[in-house]
DNA sequence: TATTGGACCTACTGTCAGTAGGTTACTGGA
DNA sequence: TCCAGTAACCTACTGACAGTAGGTCCAATA
């Protein structure tokens, strides 16, 4: 009854292509990493991302469960990518200086690369309460894992606690350099090199030079 | 016409009590700090703030704006708090060493103190995009910027670019490091004692030893 | 050919930031 | 004591947007 107009069906399903559940999945994200680039998590709206892809709003929550998740979904791409970048630039270093310094470098340059996807993904994280918070701080341990791993190897004998304090460390000095060179125009080399003074050498020895 | 019950007005001013405007502005900032710290950002509704000052939507926005410039006063008011407290932490240090161990641990104390807001009011200030931003650079900045003062009294022939990078980098690990010492029970005394190993000592020198 | 299920849609609801336009209480001067 | 003028305050709305209900359509299988 009540003359619903019933008629909550596609018409001729407009201009969409159908699409297997994964490739679609991909498509989205992608769409979906450019919006928040450019508008900001609050103001990307779920609309433009679907009209964007091409696809009704519905289709986006069947996928995502909500913007939150969306926006989740995205930066644990982008983390998995920087995680990988980091792993390969270390990997062949002959001392673990020289670890530490190409891994701050490739990760600079990892920014560079996804600069505007960087910003609004990893800066406006904490936007969120719900799965999306829960899922980011996995992946930030996954990072700060990675460096405990490494200052495991070459310092077995302290203990762990204090070797996750220091990569914790790492990561938010890192993360502010990232930021602050990207407006001031400092190169990815020189801002490892100013990050190697302090983190490697120490401003106590810097004062002694 | 339209029968728009045209009685804009306010009835019996309920319980609400006239108050000059600056106490007004001290109460509203003080009940949407709790606010905000209690919900977040986002989940905090203007409406609600409001309803706990016992007062009208609108008047919030006679005062600040906007949501966003509300935030933005919220943080101002804490970030300058926070300048104070470590100003006045440095000021009898007789070394420079002492300094930054002393500004670390009033530091790490303030986030202690103001634990709920500072998670909200900080990790949440890149959410927006207006004046706020701005305004919190700005602060930021200031807090940077001290931090170059105290750097240049040490060493003056190092170049000022390279001492701001020395300077957004232990902002960046410093607030990192005390968003994972509330998480893991770390006393703000261990936690100085990890940030002063590696940033003045530096790790390298750590592993001589 | 009948049927199942996956991909997809339109049209709605509820919530909330922000606003239009009006009222009431306090101030100081005549 | 009365009366501006202004500062503090209100109700009731709009527009935007996250999230949902409930349906259609097509392809592959039985």
């Amino acid at each position: 009854m009540t003359d619903t107009t019933a008629r909550g069906g596609a018409g001729p399903t407009r201009g969409t292509r159908r699409m297997p559940r994964a490739e679609r999945e991909r498509q989205m994200l992608a769409v979906a990493e450019e919006v928040f680039a450019e508008r900001g998590y609050a103001g990307a709206a779920m609309d433009e991302i679907a009209e964007r892809v091409g696809v009704s709003k519905p289709m986006l929550y069947e996928y995502f469960g909500s913007k939150d998740g969306l926006l989740s979904a995205c930066v644990s791409r982008v983390r998995t990518e920087l995680l990988d970048a980091t792993r390969r630039a270390v990997a062949g270093a002959p001392t673990p200086e020289e670890a530490m310094r190409r891994g701050h470098l490739a990760f600079f340059r990892f920014v560079d690369d996804h600069a505007a996807a960087w910003a609004v993904l990893l800066h406006e994280s904490r936007v969120t309460d719900g799965p999306a918070a829960a899922a980011i701080d996995a992946i930030r341990e996954q990072q700060t894992g990675f460096i405990v791993e490494l200052l495991t190897a070459q310092k077995p004998d302290v203990p762990r606690r204090e070797l996750e304090a220091y990569a914790q460390l790492l990561v938010g000095a890192s993360e502010r350099l990232a930021v602050w060179r990207t407006e001031h125009r400092v190169s990815a080399k020189r801002a490892t090199e100013y990050l190697m003074n302090v983190m490697w050498t120490g401003l106590g020895r810097l004062a002694a030079i």
